[in-house]
DNA sequence: GCTTGATTTGACCGTTTGGTCAAAGCAACG
DNA sequence: CGTTGCTTTGACCAAACGGTCAAATCAAGC
């Protein structure tokens, strides 16, 4: 009925395939340039379609921009969902830091894409990230909080830990071009 | 003569004014949208210029980069530069912490600039910066590698420890907006 | 106040941009 | 084979883009 595809469940096999291709030369060309940086014939080039091509399956840039910023935030929120404050400290930091070391090697490009989008002001993720990971980030830090109040590890403060981790583990793939 | 100025040396008053509001603007929009997602009328409009007055005195969009990154190199490397192989070591690293700290917190319109360059494979910079920056940055490893095998400090992989340092507080100056 | 050179701008140009549309191609199923 | 609905595209559009140009304005010395 309507002429664009749902966005959640695609039908066919040739549509999973071509959002697939779509969202994937996305990532390359927005994580490189930008959003306004990004034009639409350079994506649709990268995914092997043609523009209007392109447009049949996402109805605007935006679109196919949103849908990576909310594919990309599950995946970006899990390594820091995962600490667990009934655990070992050291040993769930440890754990957290190998999950985002890993995350940011094998995923440079939702990396830079989130870089990228930071850069801006962050004004197209901002629904999404102010709501969730606003509060993940304000919980996990509450949970280091009480560790560093029973004295299970050296007092630092909860924000700088999880804000250097982040730094560290981004910049190893935002610069590996150098 | 030449209709377009010099780059080197404004001669009058005006001149000197329109070219800081021109590459202070540059420095705004640029850091935040890239080379391609930032317009020249947006440029001009932030300088408080028209269009044709920006490309009157810089021939193109890309000699207003080209300007900001030649001016932004010097800044940049001077914290590294002054890293003393004669001085103390501990002393000495976190002099260059707290120099580029300093840096990234009083200049993060230019630290983001020059993540934005990063992000796009340094297309731009790459003459300017393999020469100068990577010579400097092998020289200063090799200095730190001495400290180590003296035994002065904790063996570290010394571009390791540059690296980090660079992440953590370019960091900084990029996600202070959230 | 007139001349000279620096400065500023409105109008314009060719290209690129995001997006539309009608028509064509295609696969599957009766 | 013919119909039905999914897929693809060439042609097109209005807006925005980087940049040009001739003409207007301005500042300053004579």
């Amino acid at each position: 009925m309507t002429p664009t595809r749902a966005q959640t469940a695609p039908r066919t096999r040739i549509q999973e395939k071509n959002r697939a291709s779509i969202l994937d030369a996305g990532l390359m060309v927005f994580s490189q340039y930008g959003f306004r940086g990004a034009t639409v014939d350079q994506i649709a080039e990268a995914a092997g379609l043609s523009k209007p091509n392109l447009l049949y399956y996402f109805p605007t840039k935006e679109a196919v921009h949103t849908a990576l910023l909310k594919g990309l935030l599950d995946t970006w929120l899990a390594p820091l969902r995962a600490l667990d404050p009934d655990g070992d400290p050291l040993a769930e930091v440890q754990a957290y830091v190998a999950r985002k070391l890993t995350l940011s090697r094998d995923y440079p490009r939702e990396s830079r894409l989130f870089a990228n989008e930071i850069l801006q002001g962050a004004p197209r993720i901002e629904p999404a990230l102010s709501g969730a990971l606003k509060t993940l980030v304000d919980e996990k830090a509450s949970v280091i909080a009480g560790w560093v109040a029973k004295g299970r590890i050296a007092p630092v403060d909860p924000y700088h830990l999880i804000f250097s981790i982040w730094a560290l583990t981004q910049h190893y793939a935002d610069f590996d071009v150098q």
